[in-house]
RNA sequence: GCGAGAGUGGCGAAAUGGCAGACGCACCAGACUUAGGAUCUGGCGGGUAACCCCGUGGGGGUUCAAGUCCCCCCUCUCGCACCA
């Protein structure tokens, strides 16, 4: 390696010290000044950062720099997502304990965070592997089971056999286990929900006020939650005469009620859990038994297209509810078990899919519903799932659409074989988990009682840190020698405790309240009141997009409830939101296994943190992908040493330039100085507007790059002999940029700064542009013909549309543009623009 | 298929309807040097000796003036995707 251009290491060094000497990022509430909540994604300890967190916490460090120079009282707390699956898989691959190995990656990444000198108040850091934040987790929990929002039920889940545990979505690569590479089938157990449907509405709805949020993510929320209105319509059962049924009807949910004349067969998911007690244990039966067996081991292959529509019929008939008709009832893969109810009523005449199905199985189709100007068809080629009038509908034949629909409900709900209904694409949050490393769930099964909740007294539940890893799976706590048997806290007698552990997306639901609260926080509470609500709701919160749905759909659910709960101040937990780019390296995504990571350890240590964080800022705005470039870090680099080198020459010009006074200069200045003072204040504007408007922080950047130059053009051009004035103009700019720097460049900013007397000064505020500077002299005027650019003169900004046409008659090549024309007329901007419209004469 | 966003130099990117390409990278030339993969100075969209002409995915329109506003089309990225 080279020399250094400048000594980053030891600057960086000494500064780091200074603030950890000092305190400097520790708050509390109620101090001078309003509150500002600064907030970054807290990461999982994986072991090493890597650049997507020196993008996100550049970006919330920067934001949270500014705000304070602006005179707020900034919370900006960090702390570890250390719940969760590689901690376990580094035990049993390894032999580490997930405790152990999960502090070591946090002492090591705090390590990280540290070197690269980010604001936190380190004094409220939390993980979320440790008892005392864990234990609000089950205390929570119990409150939820308290109200009825969390609740146990049979529900079909991922399921790799190899492993014996439960695998989320997302773990499940291919229909293959992400982790063992076994084929992962469908099983149905009993799993702990949360009832996140009930607060769909109202998540649904707050979309709309969350105006700090990108649209981008409100769509994708609302999308998930997707709200549909229609109605649930009972079916009644044919009994088969020998045996007696499981139900007596089937309700399906439709949209279209309207279409309900023209149903012809009602089809049910392959998973519904009455089927499997419809279906007569007949030979009859076996293409039923073995079509069902065969749809749900073919479920799990996320296929990236849609399967084709297959199915068989059940044996069974319905009636239909208004007609009395008899209804064939048909198991059909394309039906969904888990949205609505899990049955539809097919209408192959007005829903594609239904028509679809019905061609292939000679099923059927029964138009009843013609819609304004088309031609009635006695054969159709496609569904028509356009509104229209209805016909062949008993007594709502005739009317048309909504009212149509409104008609047919309300009809049924006062025969009573319907409702109307409105239901959500989002499922119920299901939190089971078969795994060690997380929060335990707490209650106990008692054979005699049921479910018993653990007594608040006894939170919070250990997990015990004597377990044992067989690799095989299953949850290693149903294994433990004394955590699984209890005694029931109700009746004494012996009881089981529950194994599973909660889902990890529940920690993180909650911690940014936490971070809030734990200031002065009473021991037999999650927060302090008092805190939480001087200091909440997040005020900034940054991100990466990947967590656009889920992270932030619970936390806002979580927050929600524990509104509900008198326990949040707030409703919404994050006013505004930054969802940063990832960072790309040879246009695609930096993995180990593209082997295209960067380390950023290495670069600190080659460039510094200065260097590092500058370059991620300045390269691309924050909300757009970053595409990494080894050259143009150097571009970031070179750029402080320049400014350092340039403070050193400044030193040499003038040795008294750290003590100088820089209030208002009263007495005039050359011209070069005029523009340079000019270029100054319009770089504090420019910063500033950057900086409020989106966080565009690499045009401020290259505005600070832009004064940079100015400045070093006016220090480097010694003709101005003026020696007091320049002074003067010299130590004002470099003061200024180093302010203007600090949220992106911090070290460097305080070195120099303390060098040129900002420390003792009090001037640790944000700087304030001078209307009167940003007056220029003269400004340059755009001369054009005909809207083309024919000259560019330089007139005082208030020049009046006279004094600049003769100014440009005079020009060369304006003259020689109007040669032969006519004028028909001149557009006049004041101090922008002057464009003469001619044609030839 | 539905929804959202984006297409500008060799590259990352800038531009309240008013000089397209700020700032940076790469590149070229020069200076300093035993040396340059360091640093400094200058140049740098395309065509052209020059005057000028052309140029923001394509096509039309509004306007004195369009990357920006309106209409049509193309391409790419992301999200959802049999949700009844």
């Amino acid at each position: 390696m080279s020399d250094p251009l400048y000594p980053f290491s030891e600057i960086e060094q000494t500064v780091q010290r200074r603030w950890k000497e000092d305190s400097a990022y520790h708050v509390r509430r109620s101090e001078s000044g309003p509150k500002y909540y600064c907030l970054e994604m807290f990461p999982y300890p994986s072991g090493r950062i890597h650049m997507g967190h020196v993008r996100n916490y550049s970006i919330g460090d920067a934001i949270a720099r500014y705000k304070r120079m602006r005179g707020f009282n900034v919370l900006h707390p960090m702390g570890w997502d250390a719940f969760g699956l590689p901690a376990e898989n580094a035990a049993i691959l390894r032999g580490v304990h997930p405790a152990d190995w999960t502090e070591s990656n946090i002492a090591h990444m705090k390590e990280q965070l540290q070197k690269l000198g980010l604001s936190y108040d380190w004094s409220r850091e939390i993980a979320t592997c440790h008892p005392d934040y864990y234990r609000w987790n089950q205390w929570f929990f119990l409150k939820l089971l308290e109200k009825g929002l969390a609740y146990r039920k049979e529900a079909l889940l991922n399921w790799c056999d190899s492993c014996a545990t439960v695998l989320a979505n997302e773990q499940v690569e291919d229909g293959l286990c992400w982790r063992c590479g076994n084929p992962v089938r469908l099983r149905t157990m009993e799993q702990w929900f949360l009832r996140i449907t009930d607060y769909a509405e109202d998540l649904s709805k707050d979309l709309e006020s969350l105006e700090g949020w990108p649209e981008r993510v409100r769509t994708m929320q609302a999308n998930w939650i997707a709200p549909s209105t229609g109605a649930l319509i009972d079916f009644r059962i044919e009994p088969p005469s020998s045996r007696a049924l499981p139900s007596e009807i089937l309700t399906v949910f439709t949209t279209r009620p309207d279409t309900l004349f023209g149903v012809t067969f009602v089809t049910i998911a392959p998973e519904h859990p009455l089927l499997e007690a419809l279906l007569e244990d007949s030979p009859e039966n076996l293409p039923a038994r073995s079509f069902i067996e065969q749809t749900l081991r073919a479920r799990t292959h996320h296929n990236r297209e849609e399967p084709e529509k297959e199915g068989v019929f059940s044996g069974l008939f319905l009636r239909h509810p208004l007609t009395g008709d008899r209804i064939p009832l048909w198991i059909g893969n394309f039906v969904v078990a888990s949205y609505g109810t899990g049955v539809v009523m097919a209408v192959p005449a007005h829903d594609q899919r239904d028509y679809e199905f019905a061609r292939k199985y000679g099923l059927p189709v029964r138009q009843v519903i013609l819609p304004p100007g088309q031609e009635r068809l006695s054969v159709l080629e496609k569904a028509i799932t356009d509104d229209g009038i209805l016909f062949d509908s008993g007594s709502f034949s005739g009317l048309a659409g909504d009212e149509a629909r409104t008609a047919i409900t309300a009809h049924l709900e006062m025969t009573g074989q319907g409702r109307m209904k409105k239901t959500y694409r989002l499922r119920d949050w299901g939190i089971s988990r078969q795994r060690y490393w997380g929060t335990p769930i707490p209650v106990i099964h008692c054979p005699s009682c049921g479910i018993v909740p653990v007594p608040e007294s006894d939170l919070p539940v250990l997990l015990p840190r004597d377990i044992h890893f067989t690799g095989k799976g299953g949850s290693p706590l149903a294994d433990h020698p004394s955590f699984k048997g209890v005694p029931c806290p109700s009746c004494g007698g012996i009881g089981q405790r529950e194994t599973d552990t909660m889902d990890t997306f529940i920690d993180s639901s909650w911690y940014f309240l936490r971070f809030a609260g734990i200031e002065d926080c009473p021991q037999d509470r999650p927060f302090s009141p008092e805190a939480l609500s001087y200091w909440t709701p997040v005020d900034q919160y940054i991100g990466g997009v990947e967590h656009a749905i889920l992270h932030l759909l619970y936390a806002r659910f979580f927050t929600r409830v524990l509104f509900d709960l008198g326990l949040s101040p707030v409703r919404e937990p994050f006013r505004t939101l930054l969802t940063q780019g990832m960072v790309l390296k040879d246009g695609s995504k930096m993995s180990k296994s593209k082997g295209n990571v960067v380390d950023p350890d290495q670069l600190i240590n080659e460039y510094g943190a200065d260097t590092v964080r500058l370059f991620t800022l300045f390269s691309a705005p924050p909300d757009k992908d970053l595409s990494w470039d080894d050259k143009a870090v150097e571009g970031a680099y070179r750029f402080l040493g320049r400014l350092y080198g340039r403070v050193d020459s400044l030193f040499e010009e003038f040795p008294e330039a750290g003590s100088i006074e820089t209030g208002t200069w009263k007495e005039s200045l050359s011209p070069e100085a005029s523009v340079v003072r000019s270029k100054i204040h319009e770089t504090i504007r420019k910063v500033t507007t950057d900086l409020e408007n989106n966080a565009q922080m690499n045009t401020a950047i290259a505005g600070l790059m832009e004064l940079l130059n100015t400045l070093s053009n006016f220090q480097g051009n010694a003709l101005s002999e003026e020696t007091e004035s320049r002074r003067w103009v010299l130590v004002s700019g470099y003061r200024t940029l180093l302010l203007l720097l600090s949220p992106f460049a911090p070290h460097i900013a305080q070195h120099l700064g303390d060098r040129l007397g900002l420390g003792q000064r009090g001037h640790h505020g944000w700087p304030v542009p001078d209307d009167r500077a940003l007056i220029r002299a003269t400004v340059p005027f755009v001369i054009q013909v005909n809207g083309k650019l024919r000259a560019t003169l330089t007139f005082p900004p208030d020049a009046r549309e006279e004094t600049v046409s003769e100014g440009a008659r005079e020009d060369e090549r304006v003259v020689r543009a109007l040669a032969g024309q006519t004028i028909l007329k001149t557009i006049f901007v004041p101090g922008k623009i002057l464009n003469f419209v001619v044609r030839p004469s």
